[in-house]
DNA sequence: AATTTTACTTCAAAATTTGAAGTAAGTTAC
DNA sequence: GTAACTTACTTCAAATTTTGAAGTAAAATT
């Protein structure tokens, strides 16, 4: 049995795609049947990765709806996680790249626009005149805050008790682990 | 402590930006530490969704190459997703919606392009002939089988004990409950 | 000093996503 | 039965995001 999963996938509780989890949040935070799995499945690869997209649509909408409530209009999601991504450190474009494995000439679009919003500060490096640094201005970091606010709620909602800390560290891990794997595959081949 | 985390994160191994893991998949792959966080530090609703970015970029990259591999010039990876998501069942466009939380207009562009390019088809319903029957068609099911196929080898690498195949399945779970909760969010508020 | 490499930027084009408006079929309420 | 409403989807134009090729200037190498 071990040996077949291992071939093709991870077994797991719950259908796929139907959402037959109830349809609100203090239900669906709920414990029954999330630590001891009834009928089960088998996810493979794939299916990570369709849950991931999915997951990434909902959270890019979150986070637009968040942005609107906070009145910005001058930047998008993706900007904000870039802003985000620098945190709350000085650092060189190429070193943001690494961050989010963004692609060279995509960061220097939004870049741009979080300057001429007024989010970051962009300077050359005084060793290095073709590095820029990059960190966030008052206005850049007061967003990030405000967003990391707006999140608190969801953290609480997710991390509940000591067992839902285990599965989010999990969760993290292996992501990280996919991450590497993944990106591995595509530089060097599998 | 339990309580500190409680309201603003999740202890995690490892720097959550730096790379420091080796940068070879048989590295990277192996178990060291993984099992035995050392260094802990926390990890956010926020974190988590940015890993979730990068993950999700990772594994669009992987699949453009896959493509190009496979010759395939007409449709994106952003379509092939969705032949993923259509499967082997027959299904209608309302029912696709809900797989991947896709916006109506989108799904309906991209069923045009698959239907273009000979991978579905789209038959009304005889019941209700509002709603599209959309089916993979040989050709489809063709290139989801090869994507399939060449995500074996990951699916090998992913999975290689019973301590991968537990933490997959709950790292798929708690994704789902991610999903759940930052979907409810965004249609009740939090 | 010439060449190459690095670190980024720019620009145009492509891909993806959104949002508003439309159509046609089904449902409901007179 | 028909007017009004809802559902299931499509279309189109615009916005956003992403890519890729080409460029620039500074640093490193030869």
């Amino acid at each position: 049995m071990i040996q077949k999963l291992l071939r093709e996938g991870v077994e797991v509780e719950t259908s796929i795609d139907g959402y037959e989890a109830a349809d609100f949040p203090e239900i669906t935070a709920e414990k029954q049947g999330h630590r001891h799995p009834v009928h089960t499945v088998v996810v493979t690869h794939f299916e990570l990765a369709r849950m991931i997209e999915r997951v990434n649509r909902r959270f890019a909408s979150l986070l637009r709806t968040e942005m609107t409530k906070l009145g910005i209009e001058d930047v998008g999601p993706a900007q904000a996680m870039v802003l985000m991504a620098i945190g709350d450190v000085e650092l060189s474009v190429g070193e943001l790249l690494d961050r989010g494995h963004y692609v060279g000439s995509n960061i220097s679009y939004y870049l741009k626009q979080l300057a001429d919003g007024g989010y970051i500060d962009r300077v050359a490096s005084q060793r290095d005149k073709r590095s820029a640094r990059i960190r966030l201005t008052e206005k850049g970091e007061q967003l990030c805050a405000n967003l990391r606010n707006a999140g608190g709620a969801y953290n609480r909602v997710l991390a509940r008790d000591a067992d839902d800390l285990r599965n989010l560290e999990i969760a993290f891990q292996t992501l990280h682990r996919l991450e590497l794997v993944w990106g591995n595959a595509a530089r060097y081949g599998i």
